[in-house]
DNA sequence: CACAGGAATGAAACCCATTACATACAAAAG
DNA sequence: CTTTTGTATGTAATGGGTTTCATTCCTGTG
């Protein structure tokens, strides 16, 4: 807020309105003698001066032009590294702006070039390790190539996410990532709308060719999970997948695990699959009820390695061994599954890299460079580890 | 950027200077028979008509101001919830907003009021747990302000810091939550000569009363921890500490590690006290040579959840049972200290309250509130798990 | 009824840069 | 030596809002 003394001000101060104070400065004898006044009073308080603002002592273009002595437009030109200053001329303005230490504002900039260099990321869960490793990566990148990064975290709530859209939209932001954990047609259909460049995250729509993204293959990374399970001679394999609303991921590993069952000529059985929420706590609980299934199974794939290790502790906790009564596999990578105990197989995802390509991308289609893919499926890798070693039931 | 057709785009084409794009305008006959020509042509070939831009059709108050045919300050004071608006205008207004599908642009809101909405966060490793919670408190809190968060990763580098914090200034963000990972004598001279409000985050300097931060009794704590290892019999007690540019936190955690001793009477020794990162490899590095010493500690206190964790997987890989024969502390109480197995002790920071409390205060600070303390200490627990269960040596 | 004062609203200044176009001067071309 | 053109720089418009101050019209009061 700018803070002068304004009529305003003065008209609050002096009990009446703003027009009495205005009367009184342009036809004092319009205003009446009492309220005259009172408002002479306040005015002597303050020592307003109409129209002789108290000018904020922000260096700004103009006093450095004067120091200078250039036209702002030269400054400007300065800044900007046009090569239409001559150089004893950009000498001195940088002179300038170095003796009164000037700092060009930013938004001022941004409204006259119509740019603020400002990305959205739009995240479910910014404590989530997945989430955040994708969002190094992204920042990463956005470092790089000098834009920021506002970071929205929605707690998996639709509404928050609907006001981020509207919030990126309203500070002009560029673009954004968009890590939806919901994503139906109606939202497609509405981001298709939006006049704003964005690029999904973990979601893949190669339905939608011209919507840009960047995930793995979910359905095959699954199904090499799952057929690594089959491999190691497992016959009862259950699966832990996302909440019922990740309508991407968590669909497509189901997919890659029926997939694989099928091939295998093993019977997807409903009782094991259960839903989870990539929290530890609600993976511990649900792998209980799988394990004490009066036909348990052996082998248990879980959407997540932290869902793994709730799918663990479930175990450990009703006294099995792992991996030798049970087999417990994961999925990311993250840097706990291989530090963990026992250590963890899993489905290795790139999910900095995932991050640094989307934001390559979303600055690609910022800035017009047509030349490149815009949906991008990254490599992933089993790695397997002590969590399914072996297997002796 | 804004696309129109400029004479310098004309000049471009037509291979002369704006300048003679500019004469052949206004005085023709000062240009070359030749070069009028080439710069006709150009003009006609885009229907180049001076003065005559294509204005963009971005919806602004000017156009809601005219279709609700009142000035574009009442479209303002609407915008602006002012109580000075009739009622029939203000329904006025706003059906021409939803009719036009105006979007106010916060851009030019935030220059004239001199306010971004804007808070950045300052940050070494957002894909560390202790920070992403953090962060998310932050978050939280700007979100239900209405303030917005750039993420600023430094990845522990000091001079990607100093741009970021350049960066904030020429953004005019209104204040930024710091966790630096060194701070010392210069770096708060230096903090102290911003021009910008910023709370500190798991970082003391009570020597300095006018600097807010929020942090917990890290002394204390780490003594709550040391204590409790001497109080289970434990008289070889090794700690893994921090980097050693960790200037805070870590000195603060080694200090109560040696009160604690010296209140036992057991002597400091320098072989047992490791510098870490914070990360699982760097402490499964140290914890082993610890193990390997000749006299080797029979418990560890590791400066944080993941340094414990490394810690632990040091021990297992050399054979040694927890918390048989070793005991290992952590520290913060990351979600993973109750999943680990063996589950982890641990010395309870409440992160996510952490980040609350700073946005909090440095949005008083932004708004002016006065009231409220500025340094905040907030309580730590020691929590016992199976890492600390009982000692046997 | 006269007059003071408030509510509602408008015109214009302002926030702080960038940029479109203009121009002074010097250099090059003829 | 003129004519033409480019370089360096200036002037003013622009981006899209908010705010100051002025003004109109209406109400309440003595």
């Amino acid at each position: 807020m700018i803070s002068n003394i304004t009529i305003e001000y003065i008209a609050r101060e002096a009990e009446v309105s703003t027009a009495t104070v205005s009367r009184y400065l342009n036809s004092p004898e319009k205003v009446a003698f009492q309220t005259a006044e009172r408002i002479k009073k306040v005015i002597q308080k303050y020592n307003y001066q109409p129209g002789k603002k108290n000018r904020s002592n922000v260096v700004t273009v103009n006093d450095v032009a004067e120091l200078a002595g250039v036209s702002k437009a030269t400054v400007s030109r300065v800044l900007n590294n046009s090569n239409l200053v001559g150089e004893d001329t950009r000498k001195a303005v940088l002179e300038a702006i170095e003796e009164l230490n000037f700092l060009p504002n930013m938004v001022a900039r941004q409204l006259r070039k119509q740019a603020t260099k400002l990305i959205g990321i739009i995240l479910p869960d910014i404590s989530n390790s997945f989430y955040s490793k994708v969002l190094k990566g992204i920042e990463e990148i956005a470092y790089n190539l000098e834009y920021d990064v506002v970071l929205m975290n929605t707690n998996y709530s639709e509404e928050r996410e609907a006001k981020y859209l509207q919030t990126l939209m309203e500070r002009r932001a560029q673009g954004f990532c968009f890590m939806c954990h919901r994503l139906d047609e109606n939202k497609i259909k509405m981001l298709e709308s939006l006049p704003l460049p964005y690029v999904l995250i973990s979601r893949s729509v190669a339905n939608y060719p011209q919507i840009p993204f960047v995930n793995i293959d979910n359905v095959s990374g699954s199904y090499d999970a799952t057929k690594h399970l089959i491999s190691l001679g497992h016959k009862k394999i259950a699966i832990i997948a996302g909440p019922p609303y990740d309508e991407c991921s968590s669909l497509d590993r189901i997919e890659g695990y029926k997939k694989a069952l099928e091939e295998a000529n093993l019977l997807f059985r409903d009782d094991y699959l259960k839903l989870g929420d990539f929290t530890f706590a609600t993976a511990e609980k649900v792998a209980r009820e799988l394990l004490e299934l009066p036909d348990r199974p052996t082998a248990i794939f879980a959407i997540s390695d932290e869902t793994a290790i709730g799918a663990i502790k479930a175990a450990n906790g009703l006294g099995y061994r792992i991996p030798e009564d049970i087999s417990i596999m994961g999925f990311d990578n993250l840097e706990i599954a291989s530090f963990y105990h026992p250590t963890i197989s899993t489905i290795a995802q790139p999910m900095v890299e995932m991050g640094k390509k989307s934001a390559q991308i979303l600055i690609n289609i910022i800035e017009k460079r047509k030349d490149n893919e815009i949906q991008l499926i990254l490599p992933h890798k089993l790695v397997i580890r002590e969590s399914t070693l072996r297997y002796k039931v």
